[in-house]
DNA sequence: ACCTGAACACCGTTCAAGT
DNA sequence: ACCTGAACACCGTTCAAGT
């Protein structure tokens, strides 16, 4: 027993019944072993655990990058590498998005690629912190509201119920009252953040995150402050 | 006692204690009654008065809106008005961004607004769509990440602690290692989304998410398939 | 229709005690 | 150094029973 086993364990813990289930007591029967052992083997607590998973994930973040391509290309690969990498254990996308959790190191590589590309397109000073954090906040904000879990998604309980209604209360929009959202509903039904009842998991949003990429990094190229290297 | 007493004390409960050390049993004693009566009066679950917050929240997201601007002024209006509400409540953002609660009733004027101001740029069938995909999942994506909750805060514990160990951290970064990042710390420590430990409460990310909305609605406006309004 | 009280099954966390 | 067992204080949720 080895605190590798003990996060690698949690991980598919938590791909298999979500989150929301997920349970330290439970992790340990799992494990055949005492509760008391994840408190020995990681730091003190659930959040210390829920860390070291965020650790473990992003920990591949900077891999299989090709640094000679231009500034803009390797900017695209590093975020469509994020994406990928999330969408492997997507319940546990909102421990990377809507939780500081890191211990501050695994993710240090990362940082210096986006803010070397960054640098290489001329963007320094206040302004890289602006790109830096527009490119960041945009995009794996994006992921984590595409991979948000639905209500009652304990992953087993009745997830059928709350989203046959919610389905049927989309159907029934009022064309009188919302005529755009009405007409636009083959479209956009299941298929938009707000009127869905199904997230990223069932439904792709990879043509929208594509969008999303191309606009920030044409706009960063136009608005670059320097001349790109 | 009354549904919408149940709901605006739990969200000020939430304001107070964080998300994280937020119970029923606790609201129960705040309103000096069985919990059991939060049950009776919002619906089944935990889950249920959750969906109740997000509804009262961003039930004013449309208000105040000037429907007589042109589409990219009405699309900025919009989304400094959804930072600026969940600003108000910011212990309650990862219940906006990071599931997917929502009786599916309230947001619909917000929908409409989006779909609207989106159709008058040229915006129709499958562009409308990724486009409206592009704005939500982006811009309250960044919302989502810019008040993402630190560790350790049931506030009320030792935030300190961690704080100052990450600080220190990031200021003993090794300039043989990460080169960029550690000449750029002076613009970025605690500024940027990974390199953080405070979040958006804090420190100001409004200057971020305004070149975020401008990249984006410029773009899209660059972008559009049919002649805007 | 609204509320209480008690109960059930489960948590996270700690700590003495074992080997 | 690693693990067990039991304990403590707390949950969410349900349900009979009261008025």
């Amino acid at each position: 027993m080895d605190k590798k086993q003990v996060v690698a364990a949690a991980i598919s813990q938590i791909d298999e019944k979500g989150l929301a289930a997920f349970s330290l007591r439970e992790l340990a029967r799992a494990l055949g072993v005492s509760p008391a052992v994840i408190y020995w083997h990681v730091g003190g607590a659930k959040e210390d655990l829920f860390a070291e998973i965020s650790a473990s994930i992003t920990g591949a973040l900077s891999d299989g990058l090709d640094a000679d391509m231009p500034w803009d290309v390797r900017l695209r690969q590093v975020f469509l590498n994020y994406r990928k990498l999330v969408h492997r254990h997507p319940e546990v996308a909102p421990l990377l998005g809507a939780q500081m959790q890191s211990n501050g190191v695994a993710n240090l590589d990362w940082v210096e690629t986006i803010l070397s590309a960054l640098q290489d397109g001329g963007y320094r000073g206040d302004a890289l912190r602006l790109a830096f954090n527009v490119l960041v906040g945009g995009l794996a904000g994006f992921v984590t509201m595409e991979l948000a879990p639905a209500p009652g998604s304990k992953r087993g309980s009745d997830s059928g119920s709350w989203q046959t209604l919610f389905a049927e209360r989309i159907a029934q929009i009022d064309p009188q009252v919302y005529p755009l959202t009405s007409r636009a509903l083959p479209d956009i039904s299941n298929r938009i953040f707000v009127l869905r009842w199904q997230n990223g998991v069932d439904v792709s949003y990879g043509d929208s995150f594509e969008l999303l990429l191309d606009l920030l990094i044409d706009g960063l190229r136009a608005r670059a402050p320097a001349d790109p290297i």
